[in-house]
RNA sequence: GCGGACGUGGCGAAACCGGUAGACGCACGAGACUUAAAAUCUUGCGCCGCAAGGCGUGCGGGUUCGAGUCCCGCCGUCCGCACCA
């Protein structure tokens, strides 16, 4: 008998056609099935899908498809973060029209997600460019607005010179822009602002109410968030210059109880007592002047020196007036964070111990570490552990906790002018999140600026504010702002002339809602309650690390909002959150250092050597390190070739093979070699089973062999192996069970030649196994092969098969045996055979007496079903 | 500098609660089928050793009858944050 090969290029289009057809993946009206919402991050329509999407969704197909075997309801959507920076570039570049540029691109991404296989409903598909989408956003812009969740105000901002726009703390990385890349430059703009820090203490405490988060990720966000306890102290200033405004400086410390080593006070550039200070000292100002432009460069930041000018102003210290202490301008001191000035206590902080070394300031240790002393340990650097405190007056003998306390006592009983010296002060470095952008293809800002009345809402019957569609990008700057037409508007409060915003809101404003959208695509209103509530929050989430805190942090800081202005009823958007490893490839140069891409070169292997050539001319290629697949390293590979080459199953099955899912997979021709010979492989097995095993629905004979029994039990155990696996994303361990039932099967086939009644119950009860459980993996190839069985049905449409219990658990087990925690033998015991029978059995194997040679048997320890160890 | 993760054959990896280290795959070797090749099938494959046996999970110590797994101290790789007072 020969069967053809599988051609997985005829056989997938037609399953697809078939679970279009039945509408399988379309999630409807509740049911009464438990509900499950899984979820992979949408992608942005940058006109292909790349094979770090198909790794990402096969992945959520894989659990979509499960979930929807084990009987839940499964909502499993798709969609577009189409607005966006790359856009407009389009424009620029090859004069196409963002909306264009971005419903082409998307129409193509469409096509090419469809020939994976993916069990989406397409059904509920939105992208956030629709005006149906940011209608929507554009209501809950308001909603916060009302609620006082969004404001406006004049800010240093974050100016990306290369995208002309602004950008928000989270997306200036080392001092460049996330995207651009271009250095940032520090801009005075009016600015909308959303007031995630609202929420700060609980955006912190929550990450504790997500144990299905990795570790990693709560952690970055802590960080981010920030937190730390302490307290504002006002410190007065002793000889104020001018008219006397600035009479005092207010720090921010975590460390009050350091307060008696204080050896000096700094600010920062930008603080108000530095720029009055400059004002009058042409010397100080040009200090002001350099920080600033040191400022962001990544460079500086590393190498920067602390450097300082002593302003002549001295202030007297909190806890005695008497005592004066010199106010300096300080490069290390950032405005943003506390107040923008410092007490420096150099013992017990290494910037102001690096700080009092350079300007010969005193450097007096107040904390002594346990069992040590104190003024030996600064010598070379600050201390910042627990300890005793010492030189310290009436802090003397105390620990760090009980010191801070004390201090905070006396601070906040003591008085400057009629307030109180000291505050205890919970501080944050989580900022609120500036929305506005200087760019044409965003969700616009329904704001309507008039001189009369100020920013005024647009009103409900006038939303949304669509983005006009004839602009052009042949000048710098916002289209938006030369629209003389779409601009020029009345005021809907006094009906006087007036602007729109021109300003539209960041992409992540876009990409922070979708989950919840999803739940009610076309609703007239941004949720529909009940039906979200019914879907939210997301089950299972999927994407990649790289979302950590930008997206995610934003995400949950909207589901919040959202619940506050009536649109949800959660706090957390992803009860689930699975972040997966990347796509990395080998890289590829020539001679001449040009980067060549894989299609280009073959690779041969001679003596254990690999090389590269090229394959137009031979010539020699350099094989590089492996790294994330990028263009312009051009080691890619196109999801589309391999699809038209090995199918849809093939590279699914590849990406979810050797490596865990949250690991860097790395693609090799020879691994996905190795999943197309797995998909032709089961083909195979699969019809011979059809062929030689029993007919489907025939019913199990009363006797088994034991050949029959083995491949039951192999079958079994797989089946219980996939299922836990698929349920821990251990994506890889499922691959490795499918070979093995496989290898199994195989050798089944080969060792019966002519198969007895219950071989042949066996065969075909593994072949139908085999089927189901990798159908969420290579849905099309089990679709096929489920066919080849004589099934009418659609696996898709199957339930999970449960494996047999009394399959899984055997009647006898092998016990290993150790002498002396070696391994020296096994042997095969009833499962429930007794300590003292094992013991016997043990205690007169040949094995055993070698080892033990005539030294005593001291004990022998029995672990029942696990281990025998003998101690000698 | 701070925080986190990781380190197992030639390679990707597995090993759930401390209980047979290396499942499964890739690469490679031998054989069968074939005029030949591909495909497929059988078989071998941690290291040293003819063997018996010994050694082996980055390195050094410890706990334990027993450690890849737990504890202490190093080394290395990767990631995140980075003057946050």
């Amino acid at each position: 008998m020969t069967t053809e090969r599988y051609n997985a290029r005829e056989a997938e289009p037609r399953w697809q056609a078939r679970w279009d057809e039945r509408k399988l993946f379309q999630t409807n009206e509740a049911d009464g099935r438990p509900t499950y919402y899984v979820l992979e991050m949408f992608p942005y329509p940058s006109g292909r899908i790349h094979m770090g999407h198909v790794r990402n969704y096969a992945m959520g197909d894989v659990v979509a498809r499960y979930k929807r075997a084990k009987g839940f309801d499964v909502l499993h959507p798709m969609g577009w973060d189409a607005f966006g920076l790359p856009a407009e570039n389009a424009a620029i570049e090859r004069k196409v029209h963002p909306k264009a540029w971005t419903y082409e691109n998307i129409a193509t991404m469409r096509n090419q997600l469809k020939s994976i296989g993916l069990s989406l409903d397409w059904s509920r598909e939105i992208a956030t460019c629709d005006p149906d989408y940011y209608a929507q956003q554009q209501r809950l812009f308001l909603d916060f607005l009302k609620a006082g969740l969004a404001y406006r105000r004049k800010s240093k901002v974050n100016w990306d010179p290369v995208d002309n726009t602004v950008l928000a703390n989270e997306q200036v990385i080392d001092g460049r822009g996330w995207r651009s890349g271009a250095l940032v430059e520090q801009r005075e703009l009016t600015q909308w602002f959303l007031k995630i820090t609202a929420f700060s203490e609980e955006l912190l405490s929550a990450l504790d109410g997500l144990p299905r988060w990795p570790e990693k990720v709560r952690t970055m966000q802590k960080n981010w968030i920030g937190r730390s306890e302490g307290m504002l102290v006002r410190w007065a200033l002793a000889n104020a210059h001018g008219d006397g405004a600035l009479k005092e400086v207010e720090v921010y410390t975590t460390r009050p109880d350091t307060l008696f080593g204080a050896s000096f006070i700094a600010v920062s550039a930008d603080h108000p007592l530095a720029a009055a200070c400059a004002a009058c000292d042409p010397k100080l100002n040009a200090f002001v002047e350099e920080c600033r432009r040191a400022g962001t460069s990544l460079a500086a930041l590393e190498t920067a020196e602390k450097k300082g000018y002593d302003t002549g102003l001295r202030a007297s210290h909190p806890l005695d007036p008497s005592w004066e202490l010199p106010v300096y301008v300080a490069n290390f001191v950032l405005m943003d964070y506390g107040t923008g000035a410092i007490f420096g206590c150099p013992a017990h902080d290494q910037r102001d111990y690096d700080f009092a070394r350079a300007y010969g300031l005193p450097i007096k240790p107040v904390v002594a570490p346990p069992g040590a002393d104190a003024e030996a340990l600064i010598a070379d650097a600050a201390y910042d552990g627990d300890g005793v405190l010492v030189n310290s007056r009436f802090l003397d003998g105390l620990d760090v906790a009980a010191a801070k306390e004390e201090v905070a006592r006396r601070l906040e009983a003591a008085t400057l002018g009629n307030r109180p010296v000291g505050e205890r002060k919970v501080n944050w470095r989580l900022r609120d999140w500036g929305i506005s952008r200087q760019r044409y293809w965003g969700c616009p800002i329904p704001i309507i600026h008039c001189e009369a009345c100020g920013p005024q809402p647009v009103p409900d019957d006038q939303l949304p504010v669509l983005l006009p569609e004839d602009v052009s990008f042949d000048q710098p700057g916002n289209p938006l702002d030369r629209n003389e037409a779409w601009r020029n508007v009345s005021c809907p409060a006094c009906g006087g002339p007036a602007r729109r915003e021109t300003d539209t809101m960041d992409t992540f404003v876009d990409s922070s809602w979708y989950y919840a959208r999803f739940t009610a695509p076309r609703a007239a209103t941004p949720t529909e309650r009940a039906v979200a509530d019914r879907w939210l929050p997301v089950d299972q989430y999927i994407g990649g690390v790289e979302h950590a805190i930008l997206h995610l942090l934003y995400s949950r800081f909207f589901t919040r909002a959202m619940k506050m202005t009536g649109h949800l009823g959660i706090d957390e958007p992803f009860a689930g959150l699975f972040t997966q490893g990347m796509v990395v490839h080998e890289t590829y140069r020539d001679a001449s250092g040009q980067w060549v891409a894989p299609s280009e070169i073959a690779i041969s292997e001679a003596e254990g050597q690999r090389r590269a050539a090229r394959l137009s001319n031979g010539d020699p290629i350099e094989i590089g390190p492996i790294e994330k697949m990028s263009k312009s390293k051009k080691n890619t590979v196109d999801p589309n070739d391999i699809i038209e080459t090995y199918g849809a199953d093939t590279a699914r099955w590849f990406m979810l093979s050797d490596s865990p899912p949250e690991r860097d997979v790395i693609w090799t021709e020879a691994g996905v070699e190795g999943a197309s010979r797995f998909v032709q492989r089961v083909w195979r097995l699969v019809n011979e089973a059809a062929e030689r095993g029993a007919p489907a629905g025939a019913a199990a004979p009363e006797q088994i062999g034991a050949p029959a029994e083995a491949l039951r039990r192999t079958a079994h155990g797989a089946l219980a192996r996939v299922g836990e696996s698929i349920e821990r994303f251990h994506f890889n361990r499922c691959v490795a069970a499918a070979n093995e039932l496989a290898n199994a099967l195989g050798q089944a086939l080969q060792a019966a030649r002519e198969p007895d009644a219950d071989i042949r119950f066996a065969l075909r009860e593994a072949a139908e196994i085999l089927v189901r459980m990798i159908a969420p993996f290579t849905p099309h190839l089990a679709e096929e092969c489920w066919a080849a069985l004589g099934h009418e049905t659609l696996v898709a449409e199957e339930a999970w098969p449960e494996a047999d219990p009394a399959l899984l658990a055997s009647d006898s087990v092998t016990l290993p045996v150790q002498v002396n925690g070696k391994k020296r033998d096994e042997i095969v015991v009833a499962r429930d055979a007794d300590a003292a029978t094992i013991e016997k059995m043990v205690r007169e194997l040949d094995v055993v007496l070698k080892a033990v040679g005539d030294k005593p048997i001291r004990k022998v320890i029995v672990v029942p079903q696990r281990i025998v160890n003998v101690v000698a």
